[in-house]
DNA sequence: TCTATAAATCGTTATAAAGGAATATATAGA
DNA sequence: TCTATATATTCCTTTATAACGATTTATAGA
């Protein structure tokens, strides 16, 4: 039941529920790819990415200096929820902004976005 | 999203995730059969039904003094959620513990159910 | 209509989760 | 090996959620 609960809970949060949306979407993002769509601080995205890893949600693997998540499709039950959610979420408006920012930061190197969030305070928008 | 994050918030409680199982098992259980078996307070076992309830998750009926809980199982990605958990519970031993606890609940009428919830400060289990 | 009572609501306290800043760790490249 | 840096971790503060007791509400039955 435990665990059960993990998977529900790393996902029912409204950030970590991006992340996921935004990975039924994209095979692989890397962690700095991660931080600036959601607009929160690295620490943050770190934290939320570590949580899903552990829920067993998320995958992740290292390519040179970047870590890239992408969802858990090995496990059965996972790969059931991925579609359960891509059903239930429809066409919402906060994914459909997600992956509209994630066009633009997808053409970024990451060296380029990572030395960005290093510079400005990490969301300097508007 | 806001809807799909409630629904997954409302069963990623332990307690709430305890209900939503039971009910799995159960078409119908009343609030104080609930209480009984999450061996809490009145109020806090109302709280979580109506937050499930408000949720989408469970419906309800009132039946002379009693209201009835259930599923919601005329939606339809409720359903498959309902599929997807009791796959993942397996079998889980606090399930288990639950619906033992439930087979002697059910023996007992609600009018002494709720008196003894009344009488005893609900919940005097060792 | 009046009484009893199942469940909901309110107010408070305790626990847990989220976020950011600063620091630590690990790795790429010189 | 040394430096730079992408990500993780730690610590702290703020916010959100859970639990309970007390009270209120709604309704069944007299």
């Amino acid at each position: 039941m435990d665990k059960t609960r993990l998977i529900l809970k790393s996902i029912s949060d409204k950030n970590r529920l991006r992340i996921f949306s935004a990975l039924l979407f994209h095979d692989e993002l890397c962690a700095c790819q991660i931080t600036e769509f959601l607009k929160v601080a690295g620490a943050t995205a770190s934290r939320h990415l570590s949580l899903m890893v552990s829920a067993g949600v998320l995958k992740n693997r290292k390519q040179g200096r970047w870590i890239y998540f992408r969802l858990n499709k090995e496990d059965d039950s996972m790969k059931q929820l991925s579609i359960w959610v891509r059903q239930n979420l429809g066409g919402s408006s906060q994914v459909k902004k997600d992956l509209n920012a994630l066009k633009e930061i997808l053409l970024i190197p990451c060296e380029e976005l990572s030395q960005r969030q290093r510079e400005s305070g990490f969301c300097s928008e508007t």
